[in-house]
Order: structure tokens, then sequence, then C-alpha cells
DNA sequence: AAAAAAC
């Protein structure tokens, strides 16, 4: 069985524009997905990305709306037909570029509609009438109320990164828009990871689904190399450092668990004299779209991000995932990881663990149904650096004061920052990483606290600011053995 | 312990 796109028997349009494309045997998702959707069943499909899952479902999605026009409707008007949903503004948009090139020599029209963006270049598409809408949830709600776009003819909706869709962060955006399509529909639900709750939940949206598998679910690709090396917060970013070193690694994602973490590990490892730059939610489109440009530009060589970057974001030949902090979620760790390694490339992931993260690595453990190894790794002795006598001494002219030294400062009314006529100093790290002594770890040992403060009374500070940590006297205090109950 | 998605 030869499975190439020329033995589908597309519609000329769509053939044409595969085969512009270049695209000439198709992969196993869509060898398998592709002729189930065209029959018009449900389906639930687990399958890696970065495998071909969005032509998997949108060229079969568009051959059915080339094949059956809608009667309801007078064909002067372009009422949505299908629904394609995911959890990120940047997959949105990257699902919806494929698409128009799939549907670029068909008279179907595509739009996509995400937050972050002015709305209304996004209502009058919706006005004009598309056949095929992309959306984020919250977006497509604030069009729906506008009454921007009616989704009562909608005959095929597709859940892409469905677990993330499911979870409850999503599910109650989600459950209201459902609430707007017909019952009578078609619905393809399409992850990488599926939990045993997320699929009784997704069952209860579809009927008489096909299931396609075509890696098992919640595995990883094995042209990914895995490690977990323990690591205290404070000699993370040495391991990083090392690692990009000694395995002449040119480019990696390094994923953290907060928005905060995020922009924080950005700015040090920029100040250790790494090309970096940070991609969250709390950053604007602008700057998100900037920030991931410059990666696939090459501008810069690290991009330290939270999980919203952790799914499907095509992004080629990056080298290696860094894990800065384990993930919370098992699941995530499969969709971080697989930022590399794609389409049959060599990867590297390595996680960094520390004391408090082994519960999460034997989540991992237990839905890789693997047994993982954490090494340690031995780290260089650090160089040495000369330290000017104050932290601006050389940027700061004779005769100016410290005050000076701030180069700008912030206008609240004009929402921007205001060039003061001064100097943007040199910076050197007053960061104690490269000149604190290293002690190197018992061999198979894990740190047990990450930098935790000698003395308990030094903990927070003056003004507040930081937290205090954990109180640490009662992570030190035995456990009582649980006895259970006769 | 968090992130994502709307203003």
């Amino acid at each position: 069985m030869t499975s190439s796109f020329s033995n589908l028997s597309l519609a000329e349009p769509l053939a044409r524009a595969v085969a512009e494309m270049g695209y000439e045997s198709m992969t196993p998702i869509q060898a398998q997905a592709i002729p189930v959707v065209l029959t018009g069943q449900d389906v639930m499909g687990a399958a890696q990305t970065g495998t071909g899952k969005t032509a998997a479902f949108s060229l079969p999605l568009l051959q059915r709306l080339l094949q059956h026009e809608n009667a309801s409707t007078s064909p002067a008007r372009h009422p949505v037909r299908a629904l394609v949903l995911l959890p990120t503004r940047e997959l949105a948009d990257q699902v919806a570029q494929q698409i128009a090139l799939y549907a670029k020599y068909t008279k179907l029209r595509s739009a996509v509609v995400f937050g972050g963006m002015d709305m209304k270049p996004q209502t009058l598409e919706l006005k004009k009438g598309v056949e095929v809408l992309v959306a984020t949830p919250g977006r497509l709600l604030d069009h729906i109320e506008a009454k921007n776009t009616v989704l009562n003819q909608v005959e095929y909706v597709v859940l892409d990164e469905a677990d993330r869709m499911l979870d409850i962060g999503f599910l109650p955006d989600l459950q209201r828009i459902l609430s707007h399509l017909p019952k009578q529909r078609t619905t393809l639900l399409f992850s990488a990871t599926f939990s045993p709750e997320i699929k009784r939940l997704a069952s209860s949206y579809l009927q008489d689904p096909i299931t396609i598998e075509v890696a098992r679910p919640n595995q990883t690709a094995s042209t990914v190399e895995q490690r977990f090396y323990a690591a205290t917060d404070e000699d993370k970013r040495r391991v990083i450092h090392q690692v990009l070193k000694t395995r002449g690694i040119k480019q990696a994602f390094i994923f953290v668990n907060s928005k905060l973490g995020c922009g924080r590990l950005a700015r040090s490892l920029e100040r250790e004299g790494l090309k970096t730059t940070a991609l969250h939610g709390d950053k604007s489109q602008d700057e998100r779209i900037k920030a991931l440009d410059a990666f696939k530009q090459g501008e810069v060589d690290l991009l330290v991000c939270t999980d919203v970057a952790a799914r499907g974001l095509d992004i080629k030949d990056v080298p290696a995932v860094f894990n800065f902090d384990v993930p919370f979620n098992a699941e995530d760790y499969v969709h971080r990881i697989g930022r590399t390694g794609r389409a049959g490339a060599s990867g590297l992931a390595v996680t960094l663990v520390s004391g408090s993260d082994t519960r999460l690595v034997a989540d991992i453990e237990k839905l890789l149904k693997t047994k993982l190894n954490i090494e340690t790794l031995a780290l260089d002795e650090p160089p040495r650096t000369e330290r000017p006598a104050s932290r601006y001494a050389e940027a700061r002219p004779e005769g100016r004061s410290e005050r000076y030294e701030r180069p700008e400062r912030f206008d609240r009314a004009a929402r921007s920052p205001v060039q003061r006529g001064g100097f943007r100093p040199a910076m050197p790290s007053r960061d104690p990483f490269f000149d604190r002594p290293y002690e190197a770890p018992a061999a198979g040992a894990i740190a047990q606290w990450d930098s935790a403060p000698p003395n308990p009374a030094a903990r927070g500070t003056p003004s507040g600011n930081i937290k205090p940590r954990r109180k640490l006297a009662a992570l030190f205090k035995p456990t009582e053995p649980t006895v259970a109950p006769a």
C-alpha cells in the first residue's frame, strides 16, 4: 500500500496546492486519519505534533466542504462550516496559515481570530463570511457575543491539542462555544497525550468515534535523548552552560513553570553572555511575535518560555530542550520535549531536577512507563571574573552621582519608558554564579534543598518584596509513618 | 506550587 497524496483523489484545487507544497508521500497520521475524516465520522486521534497533523485533518475537511455544498444557505453567503479551536494564539496563527495555503485554489474562505490583536479587522473578515474559522476560545466568544459571527451552520469542529482544550482552565469557555453549535456535526479531537480522565471526558463529546493511534499515546520520540540531572536552583544555570558547551548546542528552548521565573531566568542568562529572549503569556502579542521570530531567525540562541510554547509550535531543528523546572503535569513533559527531535531529527532533552521535584519525575516515569535515571553532572570549575570596584564604575562618567545611573524612567501616563539624558551602564553581574567555589555532589545525590538561606531570620527582606521560603523546619521534621486503619 | 485564554 503506497500512501501518496496522488492516490487520494483530492479535489483538483486541493491536489494542486498539495503538489505545489511539495507533499508526496503521506505521514503515518495522514495515511490513517485522512480516509477516516473523509467518511465524516468523529475521530479521536493520538499523534505527536510535527508529524503532519494539521494536514491530516484540514485536507479531508476542505475536501468534504467542497463536495457537499451547504444547502441551507445561498451560495452568496459564507457561513462558518468548519471551526478549528486551539489553546494558544501562536498555534491558531500557525494552523490558520497552513489551512489558507491548502485552500488557496478553492473558493473556500478561511480566517483566524485570537486575542491580543485589534478586534476590528477580525470583525470585518467575519462579516464578509468565512467557511473555515480558526480561533482561540476567549476571542471567539467575544465575537460570538458581539454577533460578529454565527455558528449555527457549523458541520465540523476540530479540537487540536484536545487534552488542553478539555482541561479545567479551558473547559467552561469550550462548553459555551460548543453550546452555539448544532448537535448534528462531526467532531475531531487530536492530541499527543490523553490522560484517562481526558479520554473519558472527550468521549462524551464524540459520537461513535474512530480512534487513531499512530504512535502510542503519551510517548516521546525515540530520536530524543532524554537526560535528567540533579541540580540545585543555583547550579541549574551552570548545568545549562556546560551542556551547551560540551555538546556544542547552538539553540535551545528552556522551559520554566512561571511567567515571573521566565523573565528572571532570561535576564540571568543574558547577563551571563548568552543571547536569550523570553516568551510568556504576560508579554504583549507584539513581543510574543518578536521573540519567536528572533529565535526562528537565529538572532537569539535561547528561548526561555512557559508552557505557552510547549505545544505544537513548528520551529525546525531545535537541537535541545531544557526543563529548567520539571513541569507540573507529566503530559506537559511530553509536549515540551516534543519541540526537539521533530520529523526524525535527533534531539536532546535535559531536565533539571532539584530535591523537591522527585515526585514530579516519578509522575513522568509513570506516564512514560519507563524508569528514569537521575544523573549528577560533574560541573567544571567556573572561570573567575574580575570585577570593577563599583558596579557601574566603568560606565559612570567622572563626577556623576550614583543616582544618575538609571538610564530610563517609566512614564505611567504615556505607558512607555522615557529615556533620560543618561547612559546605559555596562552591568557586570553581581551574581555569585561564576564566583562561587564549586562543590561536587556525591554520585547519585539529589539536591535536598535549593539555596535555602542559612539563617532563618534572614528570610524575606525589609521591603517585603521577596516572600519567605517555605517553612524549612517543617520540611525537615521527620514524618510519622502512616498506619492503615485496621 | 502554574499557564493558557478576553477586554
